[in-house]
DNA sequence: TTTATCATGTAAATTGTTACATGATTTA
DNA sequence: TAAATCATGTAACAATTTACATGATAAA
């Protein structure tokens, strides 16, 4: 269960569920993301698991916050995940799995515009990385490779989402001078 | 509800349970992966809602093979998930959420562990996508601008493979280089 | 003779999504 | 005054995983 991990990764630091809710949004969105509905009964289940503690926090706005933290347990259980080594095999991308059965179509202009959509998404999202890398370079000296610990590991899961969104873009540039080739020499033949 | 599409996607052609997910552990093995609990119980409800045709055909060994072929309807179907568009923003990469809490090790030669381990996995798979490319490359002349659709369309999706397995691997490897470096410069102080 | 492969499934538990519900404050 | 943001949640449904259950044949 991974989602409870990356919360108690989180809640080292004090979080309410709102607040971890955006910095799913914000910093772990290229890799995973999680919905309220599902934030706010995880943290009570964590909480009566003993994972976490909870302290009532008045907001200047809106109801009162219930900011959580990690408890020893929780600690060890995070320390737990982190030496059961990397979680791989369960990868599960949507837009490739459409592109195995894009023959279908059977319309090379839709199966072009489909990657064109495509492009345009992941051109969207090489910008937004761009631009949180560029601010993070500009603000901070030690970026990257002399930033403490916890903004280091960060970092490098930026560094590999930066390589693959280019990959992702350089890839539907050439899937789609490839289908106009194909389209090509087909109306030559 | 992807599944149900890429099951339509392969139930172009007659599939049993078994055979789809043969095809899921061989072919989409990178994007997707699907359980037999899972898989059988979905034919079955696609059957009621009228997506597949099923045709029982005996088998030499084990028990009756149920075989399903999309129907006009699935088709249909299938061409609504593909002509809506890439699906996108719903990566779930498990490795990277670990990474991005790594510090919580508080251990730099266990991430470094990690990543070695992570190296292992990538390096494997790369052979695995290289060989399957191998094969296909040296069996089919026409590999790989020139096959037909059916062919052509999977073969991107190798490609991309390809590409983000490989930068995975020097991912790692970069890493290590950078905790070490680290390493090394703490020691210094 | 044990293991792998073929081939079907069910049951229970967990995990994740979508929709609904409330209500205050700040910004446009 | 409408929309966005803050902040909490619940309910119903859908999707997924893990464990269980069966039994035949072929290969080691």
């Amino acid at each position: 269960m991974s989602l409870k991990h990356i919360m108690l990764g989180m809640l080292r630091e004090p979080h309410s569920g709102y607040d971890i809710k955006k910095r799913f949004d914000s910093s772990l969105r290229s890799f995973w993301r999680a919905e309220l509905s599902q934030i706010y009964p995880l943290l009570q289940k964590m909480e009566m698991e003993g994972l976490v503690n909870c302290k009532a926090s008045e907001s200047a706005i809106g109801p009162t916050r219930r900011v959580y933290k990690s408890s020893a347990k929780g600690r060890r259980e995070l320390q737990t995940w982190l030496l059961g080594g990397p979680t791989v095999g369960n990868e599960r991308i949507g837009y490739l799995a459409q592109v195995f059965f894009l023959a279908n179509l059977k319309d090379d202009d839709k199966a072009i515009q489909f990657f064109q959509e495509l492009r345009q998404h992941m051109a969207n999202w090489l910008e937004t990385l761009q631009s949180a890398e560029n601010e993070w370079r500009t603000n901070e000296p030690d970026y990257p490779d002399n930033l403490p610990d916890e903004a280091f590991y960060p970092q490098l899961t930026l560094d590999l989402g930066l390589t693959k969104v280019r990959a992702n873009v350089e890839w539907c540039d050439r899937c789609i001078d490839r289908i106009r080739a194909r389209q090509l020499r087909r109306e030559e033949n």
